[in-house]
DNA sequence: TAAAAATTTAATTATTTAAATATATAGTAT
DNA sequence: ATACTATATATTTAAATAATTAAATTTTTA
């Protein structure tokens, strides 16, 4: 998923996105339509390929972009899940810290980081609110 | 939108955001759970906190931080309309494009990038479908 | 040949990071 | 009160790393 926020992470890589929207294009008209040279931009479609944003069809000499919307999709299911990871989705209040009590626990105790590290480690992102759309 | 993606491009500050779940944590907490240097910790948490990711709340001393679930939900419903312009959640093929009938329109004109760039420049981003989850 | 696209290379630019410094707050001793 | 000290965080600076890009080269296809 970190990669596919990379992929989003750049002005041109996200109007080529939007170029797709219902057409597909040959590489030569997304390079006319976005104005960098032609290496920069096989760069940019190489990364949303990667990324699982784009597909591609070679015709020829000419290979053909277009959105993959089932990839796309799939993207957004995971970004769901991982808010409600987050519980981004409940109305909980956060707990306080335990700073609150004792200020000086952080001197005291260098706070173990393990057992903050265990809930970061383990990316299992399980599919399993709303489908999409569709 | 793209300052969004950018922040969530990390994995350190994924796992910031981890942490933050459920519960608030002081900004020494942060740094010794996650292992970097304070003032690395303090960068990353200042990208997130522009981002409309997390809030502050000074006491004392400390800087309490804790996920701000709003900002986070107006960014899941402004990427579902991002995708919901890119015609993702429907399912109508893409336009074939010009080249398929004529290979040779890119080297005869030069393809008119101002048709394509009109489409990209404005972002103007109206929230029209679902309204969260909550 | 010639055109379309990918790859390599090198230069530029941006990001990440730690070290050093600065600021702010709280406590303690004048 | 005022100064001194320590702690928590932010900012600045500089170095290392990564990302972006154009120029040159290579590969593929017509």
């Amino acid at each position: 998923m970190i990669n596919i926020f990379k992929a989003l992470g750049d002005s041109h890589r996200l109007n080529i996105l939007k170029l797709l929207t219902c057409q597909e294009m040959g590489a030569c008209e997304i390079i006319q339509a976005i104005g960098l040279s032609q290496p920069a931009i096989a760069h940019h479609l190489k990364i949303l390929k990667q990324a699982g944003l784009i597909n591609s069809e070679k015709e020829g000499k000419i290979v053909f972009y277009t959105l993959n919307k089932d990839g796309i999709r799939e993207f957004y299911k995971q970004l769901d899940c991982f808010l409600d990871e987050l519980s981004c989705f409940s109305c909980s209040l956060p707990k306080p810290s335990q700073l609150r009590q004792n200020p000086n626990l952080c001197t005291e105790m260098g706070f173990d980081p393990e057992v903050c590290e265990k809930m970061i480690d383990e990316e299992k992102i399980i599919i399993k609110r709303r489908g999409g759309k569709q």
